[in-house]
DNA sequence: TACATTGTGGGGAGAAGTGGGGAATAGTGG
DNA sequence: CCACTATTCCCCACTTCTCCCCACAATGTA
């Protein structure tokens, strides 16, 4: 199954919907199609995940505990800022005020297909994110990721 | 079968009355649909559980010896400030008002969708306790629930 | 050029949220 | 047993919002 890539950019219109790019439509499996969790990410940009992707998420939640307060916290704060969403009939996602206004999205939203999931970005804060990230850095990370990975799939 | 999530703030009118939030709504199994249980949480705020998952807390409850001090104890003051409840034809539920005084609830509750259950807060108290989770903690959660997830992916 | 697909915007029907009146029911005191 | 009060809950009315649908521009394709 192949994952989500490229980068996309779409406006934002007055009732905060966006186009869910057509290319990244294609990619969806069909028993997710349609169908999305949307939640706050780690770095100021909100997640996308297609529901096939979502439940495994949620199956892992499911298996904490309630009556720990660490559980509490956990699935509290997770879930808090998680919503689940439709594609309208022209292939639209609703982003709610909220998510909008933490991710500082206003007019323009960039789609980033990242695997498992989609990232969805204001420009400002990409452009800043960008900012401090030289190529050079970014190739040692590079290396520095892939370099583990290889050595342990061996 | 996916959980509740999401924040969701309404008011509460005059006759201690709040809108069930319609998202929510949706994820009600049919075995549950309309019928709640009410309680007080282990936070400073009330637990709401759909029938079919308050079932699965009595079962927990019923295997407590209550031959012991600390079983007695735990089942009386968990089952002493819980009640049952419908919602009414415009998809209402209705807060007692012991239940609403003791969760800091006045004009407005907030509902925070959390797996299994929802929880119910009082706009002060939830302030509070967020004044305590930064949004580093925030990623640390995050990583906590969705790291695993990543690795085994691998 | 003709045609399909995608992205963008807005009007409007229906659903959701909010508030209040009033009938039925239950609790209280004579 | 009967008033009287309080509570519950159904119904109606109004506002707001969500989402479906239509329209059209831009782009890609035969």
């Amino acid at each position: 199954m192949p994952g989500f890539k490229g980068e996309y950019e779409h406006s934002v219109d007055a009732k905060g919907r966006v186009a869910f790019p057509a290319k990244l439509r294609k990619i969806l499996r069909p028993e997710a199609q349609e169908n999305f969790t949307l939640l706050r990410g780690l770095e100021p940009c909100l997640y996308l995940y297609p529901s096939d992707e979502w439940e495994k998420v949620e199956q892992k939640l499911a298996g904490i505990n309630s009556f720990t307060r660490e559980g509490r916290t956990v699935k509290r704060n997770f879930l808090r800022f998680a919503e689940d969403f439709s594609l309208d009939k022209q292939n639209r996602i609703p982003l709610p005020s909220h998510l909008m206004e933490w991710a500082g999205i206003d007019k323009t939203a960039i789609f980033i297909g990242s695997g498992e999931r989609i990232e969805v970005w204001s420009p400002e804060k990409l452009e800043e994110v960008d900012a401090n990230l030289s190529f050079e850095s970014y190739q040692e990370l590079f290396e520095q990721v892939m370099g583990d990975q290889t050595n342990k799939a061996e």
